[in-house]
DNA sequence: CACTCTTACCCACTCTTCCCCACAATCACC
DNA sequence: GGTGATTGTGGGGAAGAGTGGGTAAGAGTG
């Protein structure tokens, strides 16, 4: 099956609440995510299973490291686990709200095994026209598409 | 089996569809697709089957690699998967429609192991007559043809 | 215990999307 | 050349999706 793809414009209504496209949430179980910010221009959201791997890699990276410790502690911190409503729409709690410059009409984009939300403006402004990149990176691109 | 091969020029209705030829419906057996716009002058079709190798390589080289994750992100982005409707018709978004220009008449061009739609005016600039590449590119041909 | 604030469930409305039926043209085959 | 199946194209209607808000349950506080 195919990872999450595309890009949808929701709205972010006045209780904090976006819906998730029901394409995404016929693709996932569980219904059970996991909402963060470890970037620090988008929210990403996790399903369960691929914020299993993530969470491995985690407890590996921080043994014997203090320094590592100390930022994933910052990044789970504010990371929250999420279950759709009856509607289909997850919580976006006001920390991460602000955090990620969100309100009014959010992105909700597909990026394989994980979902990110973010703020149109700021979408848009890092959106390379395809051609833009780097002769290396279109050489990469290539490379996986052949 | 033979991949895709030749070219088809079909029409994009006033919903965004457009038929796919029976003779590719024929040849994938899930009737499942993604839809994508990689090159600027295009944009692609895979089958499930051969998105999935697409995908794995997505997924190793964006590891470690911000500029990368950054580039696919813009990628996955303006990807949807897609899958016909009984008439063998599949819809194309309106974001895509405009990326690729397309409007009215469009080829569906054949290309071994995906698909690839153009409007006809790119399509016939980007054409090359036989004789016109480098001598480099002439020699791979003669590698291939033998 | 009472009060407030947040969270979650439910109902209702609107609009899009998709499913299905129908026509027309083409091709294949007797 | 007629006949029937297949293929491309168009459009109507019903189901589903996104959005908003009212109300009840729960957590936290004084």
């Amino acid at each position: 099956m195919a990872g999450f793809l595309g890009q949808y414009e929701y709205q972010l209504d006045q209780k904090g609440r976006v819906s998730l496209p029901a394409d995404y949430r016929r693709r996932v179980d569980d219904n059970r995510f996991v909402l963060l910010q470890w970037e620090p221009t988008h929210l990403t959201l996790f399903p369960m299973e691929a914020w299993a791997g993530v969470q491995t890699r985690m407890l590996e990276l921080r043994r014997n490291d203090p320094a590592m410790s100390r930022l994933l502690r910052q990044i789970t911190a504010r990371a929250v686990e999420v279950e759709p409503d009856k509607q289909g729409r997850i919580l976006i709690p006001a920390r991460l709200k602000e955090a990620a410059d969100l309100d009014g009409a959010v992105y909700l984009v597909g990026a394989l095994d994980r979902i990110e939300i973010w703020d149109p403006a700021r979408f848009d402004d890092a959106a390379p026209a395809p051609g833009d990149g780097s002769q290396e990176l279109e050489n990469a691109v290539y490379e996986i598409f052949g």
